[in-house]
DNA sequence: CAAATAAATGTTATCGATAACATCATAGAA
DNA sequence: TTCTATGATGTTATCGATAACATTTATTTG
């Protein structure tokens, strides 16, 4: 017990290595990272000592000195929605050639936790930044951000200007594309189904969009929303369910998205109704299990893949000290499938 | 352009701040930390430099110095799967209260990419680290490990007993729980559907259990499976497509996961199958979706929010140097929902 | 009022890697 | 043979925060 078992127990250090090579730290250092001129044998000695050591370069170290670090943060609001996962794993395979890593923290649409985690991020000194839209920011996380000058850059809000980079679906657009489909299918009455739309401003402008488009065209508008049902399935159903009880002549649905529609289809179902022959229903953001499941949903969707790798790309870009275009709209957002919409069979009236 | 902007332009540091409060850089650490005795106006004092200067503390400074960190890493196999994705919201939010950050990364089953990260992850000198079964680990990887000495838990793999500790469902028991499930139903003739069986060894173990469970029970088996199929509802109807070419006279199917399960049924409806009177259908890992569609899958649940809760614990456990117990089997696994699934409506012989 | 105590602040050394520079060989050139 | 390239290795200082210790100032006590 000549040294303290501090508590870490940190593993070997250059200077171990190089004790057990007989050479100095330096050297080691050298040899590991391929700089400077080593001779052979020395390298073979160094090598064979760091890898009986175990011998991982302290990463905390390196950074400090060189002040540079290669991870690239990344706040979503919810890791469990199947679209910003989708979006994060571009984000992550787009980087890993470049030999950057993520690092990903959720703010749950709360600007609170989202200064939290910026604050968070920040402290690790990281490559690049990557935040989400559709978080009300605060001003102090603006401030921070700005006053740490970090490569940053911004998705899902393809509307929003702010920032160095804007990379996503145009909200507004979307939601008047879906009105347009239930405009154009001919129907007189139709309903909103959303939740949290107090703290997610995306999917607000969506739904805002949606009601406004439909007005505009005299249809019938109706908005059920909570701020605290889950998005998920059993939200959709919980909803569709109170829609049901307390309205009548509601034609069509539009949800906040295919999570909560399935779950508003599958009540529907259970309750007698026919989709989409007595109510039509579309969602947004079509996972991979919408577009597969026994009730074809009609639905908004786009390519996570083209936002995550354009989203990787813009940080790098910063990082570089490049420019990169404020505002990179997703133009790939289309309408998909439509077995749960269908033109009005018959003209009422 | 006084100082040279150097890549990282780093942030403001301790000594900035003391120089703007007319203290010491010691002292200012003092005041933010809240240790010593400061004060009051002092405190006040740097606390307003501190703000207008935007400081953050540059952790790689303080874990280099205290050879503590407060991340905890997360390996698992897939970000994307909804097992993992909740597992891991249920991590970050039991370390969230204890000032601890979640870092996560994917092995995509891939035992040289999980060297790499967990090689990556030891970089940080993490607090701890949960790492997923399922994978062959490397010798090296393992090795490495056992070098660092850090807090290590595993999760999902609830069967093996290597580790510090082992949290999650026992595999065996679920394949046989399914194939019971099947016998009890009265089936003849039962397939199994999955993908990439030969990464996936907690998926193998399942399969294999379910197969010689039905075999003891004179129970026709037949494997339908692939390496490359995604794990998703389109290589689900893919496999069962295929299925239904190349057999006849099976009369159920368990599927690797619901998200299979849900494309395969899609499929038997599509070729004019009635779900579950010519075919009963099982999956696995009841996501929220797989329990609110029209057709309620049967299928081998959990509670991923106390995998997650449960490896949390372990991995501070073992970081303040407690024991932890070397295997937690999840004991909550059980086969749920069965309209997919009935007894044999009328005995054929 | 001197000595003892406590409160407030400052110094020094350290964590591990590495940039920048310094030293020491050895081989070839003059 | 002496000098100079150049190859091979070692030293020193630094990144920013902080533990451990040192110093100064204020306050109390006998």
């Amino acid at each position: 017990m000549s040294k303290t078992t501090r508590p870490g127990s940190r593993g070997a250090t250059l200077a171990d290595v190089g004790r057990a090579a007989n050479v100095s730290p330096m050297t080691v250092s050298k040899v590991l990272r391929k700089t400077g001129r080593i001779s052979e044998k020395t390298q073979e000695r160094v090598m064979q000592a760091a890898v009986s050591l175990g011998y991982v370069n302290n990463q905390l170290a390196s950074f400090l000195g060189s002040a540079t670090s290669d991870i690239v943060c990344v706040l979503i609001p919810s890791a469990s929605d199947s679209v910003f996962s989708e979006i994060l794993s571009s984000i992550s395979e787009t980087l890993r050639p470049f030999d950057l890593r993520t690092f990903v923290g959720e703010s749950n649409f709360n600007p609170e936790i989202e200064f939290e985690q910026v604050r968070s991020f920040l402290s690790i000194r990281p490559a690049g930044l990557i935040l989400s839209g559709g978080v009300k920011r605060l001003a102090k996380t603006d401030d921070i951000l700005a006053k740490h000058g970090s490569a940053t850059v911004q998705i899902w809000d393809g509307d929003t200007r702010s920032g160095a980079a804007n990379i996503g679906p145009s909200h507004k657009v979307a939601g008047r594309m879906m009105a347009e489909h239930f405009i154009k299918a001919g129907l007189k009455n139709v309903a909103y189904i959303g939740s949290e739309l107090g703290a997610d401003l995306c999917a607000a402008q969506r739904a805002q969009a949606f009601e406004r488009t439909l007005r505009r065209h005299g249809v019938g508008f109706t908005a059920i929303t909570s701020e605290s049902v889950p998005r998920q399935a059993k939200g959709g159903a919980w909803l569709t369910e109170q829609m049901l009880n307390d309205h009548t002549g509601i034609e069509g649905v539009h949800f906040l998205n295919d999570a909560m529609a399935l779950g508003g289809i599958r009540t529907m179902y259970q309750r007698g109704l026919n989709v989409p022959d007595q109510m039509q229903v579309t969602g947004f953001n079509g996972t991979s299990l919408a577009t597969s499941v026994r009730t074809q949903l009609t639905t908004i969707n786009m390519s996570y893949t083209d936002i995550g790798k354009a989203a990787a790309q813009s940080v790098m870009s910063l990082a570089r000290g490049e420019a990169v275009a404020a505002s990179q709209v997703q133009e790939s957002c289309f309408v998909q499938g439509n077995s749960t919409i269908a033109p009005r069979p018959k003209a009422v009236l």
